[in-house]
RNA sequence: GGGGAGAUACCAAAGUGGCCAACUGGGGCAGACUGUAACUCUGCUGGCGUACGCCUUCGUAGGUUCGAAUCCUGCUCUCCCCA
């Protein structure tokens, strides 16, 4: 079986969308988006996903095919790219996946572990506490259901604490019990390209995307999402701090500076996440031949 | 022309004789991160050095002082008020 999943990473507004489509045209295949926000129907504007004649060149998986209002994460995605791919693969032998969102590019490429999904209930109460008792209180009790897990934390970080947490009490069993770490076995090959830019180009990239996304109608977008604002998928760059204008607590030209920051640091996190990953092949985006070179002449192992 | 205020690191802005390489915020840089991940969190940000440290800074040129971003004088520039 000599199967190969192209997967196109980089950080935002690297022009990862344009190339996807045309290495989607050139080697008559179809794309799986992974993107965490993205695969949201309603983020239309505020997660630049492919235009309604992008999305004609190419066929996309993953793009829009989700409400906000449905719980969603990495593991879920690794399920559902899973048991897309292998009817994918009958149909072609070489497939991209196109994505920023480094925890979902892992979690295809190298799966994560099985930890059952939290109860929202565990989890309503978990943040009860963090907001009235603080983090000390999230920590002791830590300490106490997952003393290993407790060494390895960021003791500063609300988030992984809370995770370790909601995991622990609704198990019953430490959460680092379920942290095995291993990578698991594809049927399928992987190559990995990274495409990203100088970062003063970039960064210009992004600071005119967000105005675009302004004169495409972000504003009402959000507008009509605010009353859904305190939705994890709606916290997203490009319209926390819409809401936050909506609420008067700064004005619209902060908001938007603001989205322009915010992305430009999203964009550096993802850069931080991919650089570790020395998997990756790096590639300006518009070296479109050189990387169609990369793929043409890779060895799948034997 | 007269009077007043001010010039601090990339920007803004504290500091008003030693605790100052200089608070703080912004911006930037670097990093962590196995499930809410466009999240969440951390460090650095005058130069060199792993570090003790050394060197060059607070408009500019001098001066006072053991010691100055802080006091004095000249100069340059900016802003405000009156003409």
């Amino acid at each position: 079986m000599k199967n190969l999943l192209i997967v196109i990473l980089g950080p935002t507004a690297s022009g990862k969308t344009e190339l996807g489509i045309r290495l989607a045209e050139k080697l008559n295949t179809e794309i799986i988006s992974a993107d965490s926000r993205q695969i949201y129907t309603e983020l239309k504007v505020g997660s630049a996903p492919p235009d309604e004649d992008q999305l004609k060149r190419a066929v996309h998986h993953f793009i829009g095919n989700k409400s906000v209002h449905e719980y969603f994460n990495a593991s879920m995605f690794e399920m559902d790219v899973m048991s897309l791919l292998p009817n994918l693969f009958t149909k072609y032998k070489k497939i991209l996946m196109v994505g920023g969102s480094g925890m979902y590019l892992d979690a295809v490429c190298s799966g994560i572990d099985d930890i059952p999904t939290v109860e929202p209930e565990i989890r309503k109460k978990l943040q009860e506490q963090y907001q009235s008792e603080g983090i000390e209180s999230l920590r002791i009790q830590l300490k106490m259901l997952d003393p290993i897990y407790y060494e390895t934390v960021d003791l500063r970080n609300q988030n992984r604490i809370l995770k370790g947490l909601e995991i622990s009490i609704m198990t019953g069993k430490p959460y680092s019990s379920f942290l095995t770490r291993t990578k698991k076995k594809r049927d399928f090959s992987i190559l990995k390209i990274g495409v990203n830019r100088d970062r003063n180009e970039l960064y210009d990239r992004i600071n005119r995307r967000v105005d675009q996304m302004v004169e495409l109608g972000l504003l009402e977008e959000a507008r009509n999402l605010y009353s859904n604002r305190e939705l994890n998928a709606l916290n997203t760059v490009g319209y926390k701090e819409l809401f936050s204008y909506f609420d008067g607590n700064q004005t619209l030209s902060e908001a938007i500076e603001l989205i322009k920051r915010n992305t430009r640091r999203f964009a550096k996190r993802q850069i931080t996440w991919f650089q570790r990953d020395t998997e990756i092949t790096w590639f300006h985006p518009e070296e479109e031949e050189k990387i169609l070179e990369l793929i043409q002449n890779f060895k799948f192992p034997e």
